[in-house]
DNA sequence: CATCGATATGTCTATGCCGATACAACGGTC
DNA sequence: GACCGTTGTATCGGCATAGACATATCGATG
């Protein structure tokens, strides 16, 4: 049961995909658009076809040299270059999204301002953005989005824009490749994870049981309608 | 030139989308998959063949009645709920990274440990989590995972886990529903943009010119490979 | 026991996508 | 001028998907 997706980027008419992408790095590293289409299993008409598609709404992709000595070949325009660069950033972004644990905490909404919306939860009052007219609601953020401190040098609540805060104790710490993931226990049913940087894991001198404050913005906080048991409302 | 994605959770064998999503949403709204088909413009038999392919995967789904004095019905079973409400969740999610604005920086690898590498940029060294094993990188971040210190109490390195951190100068507010966004100077090539909320706003008393420490996570940070103008290796 | 509206199931057919194939044009090298 | 490997262009056929349609079944109601 996991998740995933598809990114794409809309450029005019046209929807610029996955495929499409592993079809302009194949060219790039091959110097053409034959050797490209074959290597991925695709027909070269096809490949021709949704390039001309592509550069139809997005400008030049690739530079085209017909004849010579080794018959030809194709490059990629910068233009190609940047769309591609785009397209990676917010597939990394977009992976790194599907694959960050979140906590998830359910709560009721108290206030709303605008898109800000106060929930309370099990663990503590926290500020959200809501998607949502619901007033049930499930609130939650990214483990990366959780900033860690020392409780007696944690900011005071006007000295920094990370509105909501929880303090609780280290349940245990996991370290990984460069970078660790820290459990705290803040009341709510599920541990708080949170991934750090070895380097903040060893400058906070954090381990089990110690004391931290958890701290994230309620701008990174997402609330949805949480899986209402009975009816109320389509969408 | 905008970003999208199409989410979707893998169960079993099959791959539940949005499709299925708003098939789900239908049925729990309407009380008969005939309603809810002829609704979304889909043909019963095909919903139904739908249904009973993700109930293989994934358990009861619809709860089903034949005959009485309404012919019958069908509801969503809470496993339904749930799997509904995942795939909410994602997509609220991955929603939220694909229109969150990002800053981009480009920059040089200069150290790695890990998944995790420092990053020279224009506007000082930044560690990020690396998706690429090219040198020449674009380290982005989110404008929601930045939060704003006033200066004289911006907490010392080691007693936060969020490593990167620059100073600079406010640019411009802008007042939205509820949050704000705040630009801010941070010597690379964009400024740098963070959504706060209105009262953080009103706590910091921040407005343009103000000076301000901008921190954030290093494992919110993504370095990916820069457009290379050059050849270097492909994927 | 006929009616009605829903579930349940199978088949036909239109459509779109894509690989496969064929063929022309190009321009260096031999 | 023949050769070669590429870029262009057009067409055919296979395959998967999904709508359209036909039909059977179910069960409360009147």
């Amino acid at each position: 049961m996991d998740a995933g997706f598809e990114a794409h980027v809309r450029v005019g008419e046209e929807t610029f995909d996955g495929r499409d992408a592993a079809l302009l790095r194949a060219v790039a590293a091959h110097g053409s658009l034959n050797a490209a289409a074959s290597t991925l299993g695709r027909s070269y008409s096809r490949a021709h076809g949704r390039i001309g598609d592509l550069e139809a709404q997005a400008g030049p992709l690739v530079e085209r040299e017909r004849g010579g000595s080794e018959g030809g070949g194709s490059r990629l325009t910068e233009n190609a270059r940047e769309l591609l660069a785009q397209f990676e950033r917010l597939q990394a972004a977009l992976e790194g999204t599907a694959t960050t644990e979140r906590l998830v905490l359910d709560g009721t909404v108290r206030e709303r301002d605008g898109d800000l919306v106060t929930v309370e939860t099990a663990a503590g009052t926290v500020g959200a953005l809501a998607l949502t007219t619901a007033d049930d609601v499930q609130a939650s953020f990214r483990s990366d989005a959780v900033t860690l401190h020392a409780p007696e040098s944690a900011p005071g609540e006007s000295e920094t824009s990370a509105r909501n805060r929880f303090e609780g104790d280290v349940l245990s710490v996991e370290r990984g490749d460069g970078t660790a993931l820290v459990r705290v226990d803040v009341g709510a049913g599920d541990p708080l994870a949170v991934r750090v940087t070895a380097t903040s894991l060893r400058e906070l001198a954090l381990s089990a049981e110690d004391r931290v404050v958890a701290s994230f913005k309620a701008t990174a906080t997402r609330a949805t309608a949480a899986p209402d048991a009975g009816e109320s409302g389509e969408r």
